[in-house]
DNA sequence: TTCTCAAGTTAGAGCTTCTAACCACAGATA
DNA sequence: TATCTGTGGTTAGAAGCTCTAACTTGAGAA
């Protein structure tokens, strides 16, 4: 019995990796034509030519398959915000700021029930799963070497205060920043980064949810004037 | 045949207004302990001692039942909110904003799956309801008086200009600030909150979903530096 | 006192997730 | 090459859900 064959696959193994993946799309599609509470496993297989049941033999619980699709969703923002990154990386911090908020906002809308599954509850009784929130670190990611450019003043000095704190706590921590953003301060680049991230993420929930319905005025004005407003604040160079 | 039986309410009326609170309270519960989807009709009859269908002679669907856990869930928000603003009514408005968002979290952390109730999709294809939207707006009403204290520079001039232009096309809203804010200029009033309750809302529902879980700040720090840095940004009176 | 009608019942359709038991064949082994 | 193992698929079915239909009962109204 050859162990794991991670690196050479048996054919079984290909062809189990081909259906999982198909099973996956199958159901991204349903999730976005109607939101996570919409997914059936029926439905899916039945798209695929195949009884419910069998589907079990791929994923053990619906939960084990929102999981890997909540994972592969933050993968994509991550690589978004990846690509904005490079895109601008000679640019001034402030217009990389910019740069980085437009770009999680453009994937957000672009698959809303995507982004919903993963800043929603999908399920009853379901708790993130731990990979998944080192999954959503690589989208926070790029952030880290933008906003450990400027610094903090006012009431921001306390939340870098927790920040230093955390930093003493968990070495882990600051590996992490240092690996994104080795020429700033962790701390002062942690704030910034958990402040543009509650930001870009109140505008954008609220927007994909409908609730900005009927008000006047567009999702990519008001985040565009947070990031500026948070650049500000931050002192960030143009 | 008593016509409406508003006033004075017969016996039956009574009893189903009472029915109708209670199979309320313990839907409240269930969702209190499991999240919106983990309510069910079954079980909630069964909690009051009925079958499962008798709960349709009061709820047509179980959204009907969810659309008015959500309003209730509005009109105490909205209650917390304008009972803040009365504790501060006299303070200068920097604190009086500080007052209110600190009031938007505590009611968010005290009953965390009713806040998701509000901000998430709760359901398979469930829309808002139209009257959903305006009792939204009760609870960022006392925002508006403070808000419109300040004035708006750099990016959040063309928020501003968006929202004279929507001031402009439909009157009720002008109304609605007037309402709660006569003396302001009711562009910067209505730039100003929505900024507000988007960061309030990206702070609080990062935290209420268990995004924070591992990182080294407390959520009612942030929210601080994030209604400071608002008040610094318009330059509220302190 | 009679009548009406709302509240509650049981039965059941149609959906869901998920388990159990079984079959058949592809791939590995002797 | 012949045999065996185990994976991928099936059907059957349990337990749950929402919601409808049809029936019974008893309280309020006439």
């Amino acid at each position: 019995m050859p162990d794991g064959s991670s690196s050479t696959s048996t054919p079984r193994q290909r062809y189990r990796d081909q259906v999982r993946g198909e099973i996956k799309q199958a159901a991204l599609e349903q999730i976005c034509a109607g939101g996570a509470p919409a997914l059936s496993l029926n439905a899916v297989a039945k798209g695929l030519g195949l009884t419910g049941p069998a589907l079990y033999k791929y994923f053990r619980k619906r939960d084990d398959l929102l999981t890997e699709l909540i994972c592969d969703g933050y993968d994509a923002a991550a690589a978004a915000m990846r690509a904005a990154a490079d895109r601008v990386a000679d640019a001034p911090p402030r217009e990389r700021l910019l740069a980085l908020g437009a770009a999680f906002r453009a994937w957000a809308v672009e698959s809303p029930h995507v982004y919903q599954l993963l800043a929603g509850t999908p399920s009853p009784g379901y708790h993130a799963p731990p990979e998944t929130v080192d999954r959503a670190r690589g989208v926070l990611g790029p952030l880290l070497g933008v906003l450990g450019r400027g610094d903090c003043r006012g009431a921001a000095l306390e939340l870098r205060a927790e920040m230093r704190f955390w930093l003493n706590d968990s070495p882990a921590v600051g590996e992490w920043v240092k690996s994104w953003a080795p020429d700033v301060d962790p701390a002062t680049a942690l704030a910034g980064t958990v402040t543009a991230w509650a930001r870009m993420h109140g505008v954008v929930s609220l927007e994909v949810q409908g609730l900005y319905e009927g008000m006047g005025h567009r999702a990519g004005t008001l985040l565009k004037a947070e990031m500026e407003a948070l650049a500000d604040a931050m002192g960030l160079p143009a």
